[in-house]
DNA sequence: GTCTATACAACGATAGAC
DNA sequence: GTCTATCGTTGTATAGAC
């Protein structure tokens, strides 16, 4: 069904130019390759079809590299979509604590979060989502496959996906609303009262009977 | 009074290639420079600051012409913003029905007309609105000033700026889930779900009280 | 000599073919 | 069910910068 992939991309890059162990000249090229091929990566295949050996044969390194600088795959994401946090920082924040608190915190992390880059990333970030089709694609692909799926089962109710996507939405119109189109107060809002406003209807989306 | 059509013969027509029978169309060419002069007026001043008169008069029209072919400045906006409805028919329809009922009848009614585009008009909307900052500072006036005031001045509660922009947020972010994203399964639910589902959140953050 | 960026081999998990 | 290929990840040895 799927042609072979092409593997051999590796072994030309190792017969072309010699690669060779240990600590190569200084000069950080690696992370930057690095990040370079997974753009393109991500960009033609979303974030699960990207293959990290992929990405790491045609940075011309070892897939060994994407662990070492970025931690492994979804730290790469987050370095290539310059996203401020990875996402498994992200999600120790919000499973730590109760689970009734779980809404609130979740308002919490994410405006602490984008309210450290000034908003500006956040501009950013919406603005390569709402111009090409393959940003929204990689972001659609990594917050529901990656995000919501482990929060998900914390929470353990039923219908997760639906609910995950109405709490992405509340989160992505406090994105907008703040950052992007900035309603008043809200863009100006300090984060606790946001986050005891905001806080208890992401609350229900997670825990409320649905119908 | 309108001016009078240009009478033209039938072979000035066939000359011109004109195919239209009988009388032409009167009032496009008007509509169309009154659009035009409205993005730039609205675009350089936001909703307030533009003036009905200095589009009118850029347009080369008497103002009275604003009034005839778009029902007045909201109608004006609405159609120079491509804004798949005006505003006034939908705060009728918002506020044509129980009050407790409000939160799902604004999903409701948000869903229906932006479906009704296939939400390409969403996105171009929100693509424009990220990218360039006066479309923002234009949306953003004209929803607090225009449409969350009259909205605040029906439910009656305290602090309704807050209570609005808490209520927009949740929308656009609805809107950019369901049409920019595609969060699954809120991208292809039907509006009866996401009204009964989110609508009692809006009405929460419009009734509700706030710390 | 020390440090570390690097490559290679191997492991557990998973998905698809048969 | 079994087998196989491939995925992301981990452990470790090493070469070269410092």
């Amino acid at each position: 069904m799927s042609p072979p992939p092409p593997e051999q991309s590796a072994a030309e890059l190792a017969a072309a130019g010699e690669r060779r162990r240990g600590r190569r000249p200084a000069g950080q090229d690696t992370k930057d390759a690095l990040l370079a091929a997974a753009r393109a990566e991500f960009s033609a295949h979303g974030y699960q079809g990207a293959r990290v050996r992929s990405i790491a044969s045609a940075a011309g390194v070892d897939a060994a590299m994407v662990n070492h600088w970025f931690g492994g795959k979804e730290g790469l994401f987050a370095a290539a979509m310059d996203l401020p946090i990875k996402p498994e920082v992200l999600l120790s924040r919000l499973l730590d604590g109760a689970r009734e608190d779980l809404g609130e915190r979740i308002v919490r992390t994410f405006l602490t979060v984008w309210d450290g880059t000034g908003g500006g990333a956040f501009v950013a970030l919406l603005r390569s989502v709402s111009t090409h089709e393959e940003a929204a694609r990689m972001l659609r692909e990594f917050v529901t496959e990656v995000v919501f799926r482990r929060l998900a089962d914390v929470v353990g109710a039923d219908r997760p996906a639906l609910r995950a996507s109405l709490c992405g939405s509340q989160l992505v119109g406090l994105g907008m609303a703040r950052y992007v189109i900035k309603f008043e107060p809200l863009a100006s809002a300090d984060i606790a009262t946001l986050a005891i406003t905001i806080g208890p209807n992401l609350q229900r989306y997670l825990t409320e009977p649905l119908p």
